[in-house]
DNA sequence: ATCTATTGATAATA
DNA sequence: TTATTATCAATAGAT
């Protein structure tokens, strides 16, 4: 069909493919690749590919998944499961109705009260399963399974609450300090610019700065 | 030297390959794998794979990654890239030498205290009806209800997956943003200081600038 | 962006 | 569970 399949055939050496094997195999030799170009090529590849597998992890395995990738340049990409995405998007549309452009302080109080407007609706659900099973019979067969399933969801709640603080913790803390350090630098900056404009002052008005 | 190899060539159904096929090019029909059994191998493997892959879009186009994993027993994985480490690490150690006193920061742990607590809190009612149950008689009628209350305490526990998850995307994005800002405002400060460096050598130099 | 050779991932199987 | 392997997917390099 295509005259190219035969140009092809064959012609590809060896040895790039090999850089890419030891890349890949030898993980010592997994580095960064060198050109910015490439780089960038194989980001987009590979993000995609990152992001269509985790899609497939969660829809075959019912497993909840969640990534998240920064490119080089600070450009977010995200992967959450579905059911994950359809709360985003109530959250997000919820949110459009009240403030397109109010202040950041007030975005993060917003933020903070529908955070809260969370919890309390997760507490109510647990209100309503504690009311229901104070109604209920049990028997010890049943009741021996339910102990079993208790126990697994606190466990998995507990792990959740320690994993997801500490990832909190350590994604704040670290813009923080990225945050910190450029409004420092800001700061430093903005005294430079008032101090060279003073000596220009002096300059022009023909008296010499103190040395 | 195996005689498996053997007795494995031509083997494989070309259903049994059909279904994967099908699983992972039609996009509509990727949906949970039904034996149970299955379903967990698949998890495990594709976890694993998903993991690996993560580490490789890290440290090959050093990219920021991190990979969050829940099994369907809410057992969590987690991978994030090298680099996030290293900076939290640096962050850490220069942290205890330093600073105890900047408002934004006790703000934002305040903050997460309080989520902490509203956790425990949760966790509290979740000992309150494990302690109800282990003394409840459960009858046979009652299953039906047990069962909602099962598929009830895990839609609790999801939302509460999901929010956390909307916490670490929003808090994300909020400093993101703010260092867009001054990292923009951090460039232009720049500029204007180099501007005025010019200007004073030449008042310096005793020669009036152009006006 | 599109294509192909090559390696990687993995579902089924032992 | 772990190992094997046939098969399809992912992707590096080329165009």
């Amino acid at each position: 069909m295509h005259a190219k399949t035969d140009r092809r055939k064959g012609k590809r050496t060896i040895s790039s493919s090999k850089v890419y094997y030891i890349m890949v195999r030898g993980k010592t030799k997994l580095r960064l690749i060198d050109n910015l170009t490439n780089r960038q090529v194989t980001f987009a590849k590979r993000k995609n590919g990152l992001l269509k597998k985790a899609r497939e992890l969660s829809e075959l395995c019912g497993a909840e998944v969640v990534v998240i990738v920064y490119s080089q340049r600070g450009k977010l990409y995200v992967y959450s499961s579905k059911s994950m995405r359809e709360t985003i998007q109530r959250y997000r549309s919820f949110k459009k109705g009240n403030d397109n452009n109010k202040p950041e302080k007030e975005d993060i109080l917003q933020r903070l009260k529908e955070e809260t407007e969370n919890l309390s609706q997760r507490i109510e659900i647990l209100e309503e399963i504690k009311s229901k099973l104070s109604g209920a019979d049990l028997d010890g067969y049943q009741a021996d399974k339910l102990h079993e399933l208790e126990t697994e969801i606190e466990k998995g709640l507990h792990s959740t609450r320690l994993a997801k603080s500490q990832l909190i913790q350590d994604e704040i803390e670290k813009l923080q300090n990225k945050n910190n350090m450029l409004t420092k630098e800001s700061g430093e900056l903005h005294e430079k610019v008032k101090g060279s404009h003073m000596t220009i002052s002096l300059a022009k008005s023909g008296v010499d700065p103190p040395h």
